[in-house]
This record gives C-alpha cells, sequence and structure tokens, in this order.
DNA sequence: GTATTGTTTTTGATTAGTCAAAGTGTAGCA
DNA sequence: TGCTACACTTTGACTAATCAAAAACAATAC
C-alpha cells in the first residue's frame, strides 16, 4: 500500500509524463511539480524504484512501470470525481475544490469511490473539462486544440481549462470561459499578443497569447 | 494544526472522558483504545500538554483542555456526519461505515462538512443512533437507559447502538435492532442471562444481558 | 511494613519524509 | 579542448510517531 505521499509522487509523476513527451521525466520536474527540494526528489525515486513503481537511471530521469501507472491514474480518479462531486453535489466553487480534493484523495477508499461514481452518474469530465479515467485507468485524449490554434471567425466549443488556479479560474467563470459553452474568436491581434473573443451572448474580451492556450477546444 | 494522529488521540480521549466519569482519564485506557503500546501513549501525552490541548499527571491521568475538547468535538461531528452520508446518500452497509469515515474525518475541511451537512439536511444522529454535535460542540446527551433496565411487558423505542463492530452491527441489523424500532421486553431470565424481545412484527429472539447493555432505549 | 502485582515512565532504536549544503556530472559555449 | 553554469546526487541532520524492554512507582495483599 503506497502512503500519501508516494500517491503523490506518483500521480505527478503521470501527469508530467503525459505532459512532456520525453521518455524520461527529469528529476527537476519533479521536484519542483511536488514542492521539494531536487535531493527530496532523487532519494524518493530511488524507494518508487525499490517498490517497482518506476524505474530510475541516474541523472537521465524516470518512467513510470505498468503498476506505478496504475496508481498514478487512480489518483487522478479519484481526484477527479471528488471535484465533480464537490460542485455538483455540494455546490463548491469552482475555483475552492482543486485543493479539497488534494487531501480527500489519499482518504477516499475504492469501494466508496465507485459508489460516488455511481451516486454521480459516472461523470466523463470534471467540472474543469478534464477527462476522469475509467477503473481501469483508461483516460480519453485530451484534444490537443488551444484557443490560438483556431481561425478568425470560427465558433468552438470549450473542452478544458488546463490552468487550476484559483485566480485564473475566478477570472475563467466571470467570462463564461468553461467546459460546454461556445465561444468565437473575433480578432487575432499578432502584434498585439493578444485574441479578442466571444462567449455566447456575453460581451466580447481579450485575452493574451500565453492564456489562450490554457483553454482547450474542439469544433 | 493537529496532525491527523493528534485529532486522533484527542478524539479518543474525549469519548474516554465522557465515558468513565472519573475526573482523569489513565494512560492504559488511553493506550488500549488507541492500540499503542503504554509508552507512545506517555510520550504523547506531554507533547499534547505541550500544545495546551489538556493536562497531564504523571500516574494520575489526563485531562482536556476547552481547546482539547473542541477539536475532540469536531472529530466526532466529522466521524458522525460522514457517516450518516455513506449510508444515506451512498448506501453503504451499516458496518461498513465507521472505518471509512475513521479516514475521511482527517481529511475533510470545514468548509465541506458544513456543505456536508446542509445536504444531509443537518441530521441531529447518525445512523447507529449516535448525536452529532452542532458546530460548537455541543451535544445532546445519550439516555442511559439500556434494554436491561426495562420492565418486562414495555414497549419502547431503540434510540443508540454502542457496540460499533461491524460483526455486532451485522447481527443488529439482521435482527431489526436498530435506531427508531420499538422494541418490547417479552421475557427475562436471571438465572439464564437472558432476555426475550420481539422488534415490531419480527420473530422473537434472545439476546444475553451483557449484549443487551449494547442497547440504548427511552420509553 | 514488606512483598507481589500491575501499571506507568524512561530509554534507546527505528522508519518515512524532509532540508541544507557540499560535491559531482554534463552539455554547450568559446 | 577546456571552462562555466546548471542539473543532479550525496551526506548529515532533523521531526513525528512508533516499539521493545528495562526501570520506577503504586496499590493491594498478607
Amino acid at each position: 500500500m503506497p502512503s500519501a505521499t508516494v500517491e503523490n509522487y506518483l500521480k505527478s509523476i503521470l501527469k508530467l509524463s503525459m505532459e512532456c513527451e520525453r521518455g524520461e521525466v527529469p528529476m527537476g520536474m519533479i521536484a519542483t511539480s511536488l514542492g521539494v527540494t531536487p535531493g527530496t526528489a532523487t532519494s524518493m525515486m530511488k524507494n518508487l524504484q525499490k517498490e517497482k513503481w518506476l524505474s530510475y537511471k541516474s541523472r537521465k530521469g524516470v518512467r513510470l512501470t505498468p503498476s506505478g501507472k496504475k496508481i498514478g491514474m487512480i489518483m487522478i480518479r479519484r481526484h477527479r470525481l471528488l471535484e465533480t462531486f464537490l460542485v455538483e453535489t455540494l455546490g463548491l466553487d469552482w475555483s475552492e475544490i482543486h485543493d479539497e480534493a488534494e487531501v480527500l484523495e489519499h482518504a477516499i477508499s475504492e469501494k466508496v469511490l465507485e459508489r460516488l461514481d455511481i451516486f454521480l452518474g459516472k461523470p466523463r469530465h470534471d467540472p474543469h473539462g478534464h477527462p476522469i479515467p475509467t477503473k481501469n485507468g483508461i483516460i480519453r485524449r485530451l484534444p490537443k486544440k488551444t484557443l490560438l490554434d483556431s481561425l478568425v471567425g470560427t465558433k468552438m466549443k470549450i473542452e478544458s481549462i488546463l490552468d487550476q488556479s484559483p485566480e485564473f479560474l475566478n477570472f475563467a467563470q466571470a467570462k463564461g470561459l468553461m467546459p460546454g459553452r461556445m465561444v468565437t474568436l473575433v480578432k487575432n491581434e499578432k502584434v498585439a499578443d493578444t485574441i479578442e473573443l466571444q462567449v455566447e451572448k456575453m460581451p466580447k474580451f481579450s485575452l493574451g497569447y500565453k492564456t489562450a492556450q490554457k483553454i482547450l477546444v474542439s469544433n
């Protein structure tokens, strides 16, 4: 049985390995993503390797084994189902749920989680639009198209919000940038590093290029 | 902020001090109730005293301060609200919920707990009939009358089941011994150390004296 | 009032997770 | 080819929570 700490390491490493498509996840990314010193990350990797959850090559990085990947995936499933519960059932705010789920995900048993899944109607996405893995660890791949990759005038469906910070989520909510909503790219001003958007019938507004890449869309 | 371990100590000590009405709770009870060695309990008591959660007199025992009592009460509230949620909302079995709540109670925040309380309709008892303390730590006193303290022929309302073990709870459920049900004391055989009961329209059955004291009733 | 018994306390050791700081490798630049 | 800068690893130390086993104390019996 992995400890809560180990669960966090495996979840973070899995997420990192899904984002940056390199063979190995480098130490530095792991340390920053978990907020520990590099030395701590190194020594933890040795323990995780001993437990066969990953393979670690000194100064190269780390790659999850199937069993490590499985645990990471379970943690993502727990996290996203809990977030869904907190918003849908208890009515918490979009921006508050991440930290709550971060703690609860280590305390909820498989049995309770499956009941929760049924209670929620087996949702496929969390409130941020992220896909929820199945019990067996199968996860729908997110579309890679961001607001920036779209043509002016096209109408797109918002799929997912990548930035989990409360500040950004509050902003997004205020502007209507939420999964499921339709958004139109009104203008793209390369010189100004800015796009102009309209979400359904709400007022138009602008977004910097960097921020625009935090919103995944499909048409 | 107390750790999960400290939360458990304070909760257990509070429960023990409510049961056995002595001024101080002795070390031995604390150690057994938490499943640690006496030495561990002693050294923990010194830490808890340092944090002002209780006062500890060597070879006498321990008494909670108001702040320690408050934390203990919060933990009981969390535990019982969670148990209620697990049964009422997720449909878990009466006998499964204790251990689940035991873990979740350390992970749920006050904010989520208050939402849960509202969602459940501010229940006054958990599924075992135990009173749920208010947010401010006020708890209804349980009636002290057990099945054994009743007269033959009287009809009583079951208030609470004191034994939390899955085996006993399964037995109780099968016999209809659940909070809210009406039960009649049919016979009391002192020589045989046994009483005979009838719960509503279910078949009669017998209970040993020791077991009968695990069921609290009112009329 | 001593002896026995059972309960506490002390002591020394262990484990998981962490940091700071010193040491080591390596990739790219000049 | 050698140097510099950055990334990584090692080392030693610390904290919380625990146990086992030895020592100290208290209560009861005799």
